[in-house]
DNA sequence: GTCTATACTTCGATAGAC
DNA sequence: GTCTATCGAAGTATAGAC
């Protein structure tokens, strides 16, 4: 595995075709189903391609995360901005899509230590900008930061709307219109009534 | 695949073996590490007994889980019997087995619907019983049921525990301090100090 | 720089021996 | 009731042709 062998150039229209293949196969059916084969059947290009543009599977699941990253950060950057950047947040972090390719990695990360790692800085980073942002605006709506810290309130959102869009992928609701309704209220009290529908 | 094939006895115990290696290996590899060959090596039998056992691998999927889930259900009933329920709870869904199992669970329901529908059910079932327990210890604790949904206060802890495990199993760290430290005070303004260590 | 022919490993599953 | 011999499909990866 992983020798000096040639790679293609990441300019290439083929490797990005490859890597949203992957990217849907991966939220569709699990990363277990991203293998060589069925990613380049998904693109209608042959398997051997996939390993010339990336040298093993995991520099494969790496580049789809990182591409996947830093679209995140920027679309968050313009979320902060927003002027309802709390609710920019809960409805940022309550995307389907996100959560169920972050569980995805979360899982797969346990036999890979080095997606791992890197997904955990990743988020981490994540999280630094969002504090940074989220301190002032709570300040500016007079929340006490002794009494609820903004990095309590950043844990709270992002771990509940991870943990409600998971379990209406299992199919569960038992909780999650109460639990929504009381974010809803906590929002509005914050930052008054959504600005746009 | 799943033919009309005999199969194993319940109570073999070449069969909880099986099932222990399997439960080990997705615990610590992943789901995707779950195969006949390795979940056999790990209990030093020959792959095919894995099939004899179990028709398909969905099948040991789904034991190991039920194994898990039956156990789960028989501690928690226990738990809210507890002085301090909502402690109890916090502990109990704050272990870190149970969560890294549910997430490999809930990765691997992607591609396999069958499994999805069954964990989504059980925790569904899961979350029923500890409402019913959890509504009368609050009300006795004087919390208003208006403000406050004893099926929010379910949703937020237990979606508070597993993220923080996941995410610490990730390497992140930041929040994690101050929101447990805010759990803590909430628990202690509700149920008092903790009565044990 | 791009892709194909090919090697070798591991997989799930069955049929049949004890 | 328990286990083994064996098959065909799918997996990753490389070396080399264009």
């Amino acid at each position: 595995m992983a020798t000096s062998r040639r790679i293609g150039a990441e300019s290439s229209e083929t490797r990005a075709a490859l890597l949203d293949a992957a990217e849907r196969l991966m939220l569709e059916q699990g990363y277990a189903a991203v293998t060589s084969r069925r990613v380049a059947s998904a693109a209608g290009l042959k398997p051997q391609l996939v390993h010339y543009y990336f040298r093993t599977m995991d520099d494969l699941y790496l580049e789809v995360f990182r591409r996947r990253a830093e679209d995140g950060l920027e679309r968050q950057a313009e979320a902060l901005q927003s002027p309802q950047p709390l609710r920019a947040l809960w409805a940022f972090s309550n995307e389907r899509g996100g959560t169920a390719l972050t569980m995805q990695f979360a899982a797969l990360a346990r036999h890979r230590p080095a997606i791992g790692a890197e997904i955990g800085a990743y988020a981490e980073e994540f999280r630094v900008r969002q504090l940074a942002s989220l301190t002032e605006s709570l300040r500016e709506h007079g929340i006490d930061p002794d009494e609820l810290p903004p990095v309590v309130v950043l844990v709270f959102m992002t771990s509940l709307s991870r943990m409600l869009v998971m379990e209406e992928g299992l199919g569960m609701s038992l909780g999650h219109a109460e639990t929504r309704a009381l974010i809803e209220r906590w929002l509005t009290q914050v930052e008054g009534p959504p600005l746009d529908g």
